[in-house]
Formats: structure tokens, sequence, C-alpha cells
DNA sequence: TAATCACATAAACATAAATTAATATGAGTT
DNA sequence: AACTCATATTAATTTATGTTTATGTGATTA
């Protein structure tokens, strides 16, 4: 029962969801997650780190960068969670933001041609003027 | 994107799960599900409460007895959630064993003719004692 | 109408979780 | 080998959560 509640409480969490969904799209950086959400690095490395723990990440590293996605093995139960918050969030404007500052941080790293800290921190800068 | 969270964080609790599932098999009083639990009545009352303002459970009073029950009209979500569960909990020991102990309860009562909280907390010490 | 019963709620305490700031690590570069 | 950079981890602080004890409430019965 108690693994139950605990893979619940992961999901407990605004950020561990959004970082979920975003990595559920797309292999994604520790420093582009930063970016796309708009929270500090040991913020994302830490619900990264519990989402890992959790069985629903693999990572792999490349450089200096390290990259999270989905495990694509992961087991049923997990699967069957996963399900519930794909249909859960499908319409949610959160996350249909969250979607949209992906695909603008993507294009800003393709024009600008790198994908490091400081880039994506110039990114995250420029993203909230824009919302302000 | 937190009425998605919340809805999550009335999971996380052993006490609250076990609650929702027994009252997802059958309508149940607050000290029926004392007997079943094993938990104090503040207790399993503050549980019922939290789930109830999540929007899972109904209530009926009949005489000084008040029961809970699944909602029959709850939302697409929570219906949602409540698929998940009863499939995560499917073959769990705990909640196999909650069961039994619901019928067993059930019995008890059918032969004792009461469902007050003196005749459950007389089944709660001889079920302890069979548990030993 | 006073007493009792099932249940709810509030207050108090204990514990756990989230966040930040500071620091460590370890791979790549010079 | 020293340095830099992306990321991890730790310690400290705040905030939230679970549990018990004590008390309140409203219906029922004597």
């Amino acid at each position: 029962m108690r693994e139950i509640t605990d893979l619940f409480k992961l999901l407990t969490d605004d950020h561990r969801v959004r970082i979920l969904m975003m990595v559920d799209k797309k292999e994604l950086s520790v420093c582009q997650l930063m970016g796309i959400l708009g929270i500090s690095q040991p913020l994302v490395s830490r619900n990264l780190s519990l989402l890992y723990k959790g069985g629903f990440l693999a990572e792999r590293r490349d450089g200096k960068l390290r990259f999270y996605r989905i495990r694509d093995d992961i087991s049923k139960e997990l699967t069957a969670v996963l399900a519930l918050l794909r249909g859960l969030l499908k319409s949610n404007k959160r996350y249909k933001d969250d979607l949209a500052t992906l695909k603008e941080c993507n294009e800003y790293q393709k024009k600008v041609g790198r994908c490091d800290m400081e880039t994506l921190k110039e990114f995250m800068k420029r993203h909230e003027k824009n919302n302000l």
C-alpha cells in the first residue's frame, strides 16, 4: 500500500508534474528544464532525482550535459499513472503554456546554436520579460 | 495544475486510500470503518471529511449513524483516478485483507443485530486477538 | 428536558516535505 | 594539472501534514 501512496506522493508537486510532462514530450537537459519552467537549478535537479528514484526517468550524459527522458521500460503501474496524467492534463492551461515555452526554448537554442546554462538563463530573462 | 496535484495529495495517505476503497465496495458508517481499519474515530472522520471535500463521497444520515459512499455523479477526472486505483490495488495484500475484514465485520453485525460504536469496538477487540 | 450516542471539529504536538543558499563533484577544456 | 562549467548534494529554514486529546454538535431516547 505504501508503494502506491508513495507513487502518488511523487505527483503532489507542481514542479515535478511539469517536469515529468515536459520530458514525456521530449528528452531534456537540466538547464533546458530550468529555462522552460523558470526555476532554479537545484530545484530542477532535486525533482529530477525524485522522479528518477521513483522509476519514471532514464538519464543520458553527453559531455557536460545530462539529458532525462521517460524510461522506455517503465512498470505497468507507472505506465497507467502516466496515461492518467496525460489525460488529466490534456487541456490544462499551465501544461499547454509549458509546451509552448518548450517550443520557444528549442527555437531559441537553434538560433543561437548553443545549449548551455548561460544560453538558457538568457532565454529565461527574455521569456520573463515577454510575459509581463 | 494545483487542482491535479491536490487530487493526488488526497491519495498519499494509506488510511484515506483504504477508506476510499472500502466505501467503493460498500456504503459504510464511520464506526464500521473504525472497526474495519482499526483506527480512531476522529481519524476516520477527518479522512472522510477530506475525501468528501475532494468530491469523492456522498453522505447519508440514518438516525445517529452517517453512511458514506462513492458519489454516483463524480467528475470524469475522479472517475479516471478511481479506475486507476482499483487497478493498482486489485492484487494488493492490504486491500484484500481489508476486504476480508469488511466481510467479517458485516457478519458479526448481522449476528449481534446491531451497528453501533460499542458493537464495532467489540469487533475490533476480537479481530485484533485473532491476528496475533 | 436531560442524558446519551455517533460523529465532527479544534487545538496541540510531532513529523515530513519544499525551497534556498552554499558547497561538492566530476567531466571537459586550456 | 589547473580551470570551468553543468549538475548534484547538503544544511538550514520554512511550511505543510498526520495524529491524538479534548471538546462541540445535533439527533435520539429515557
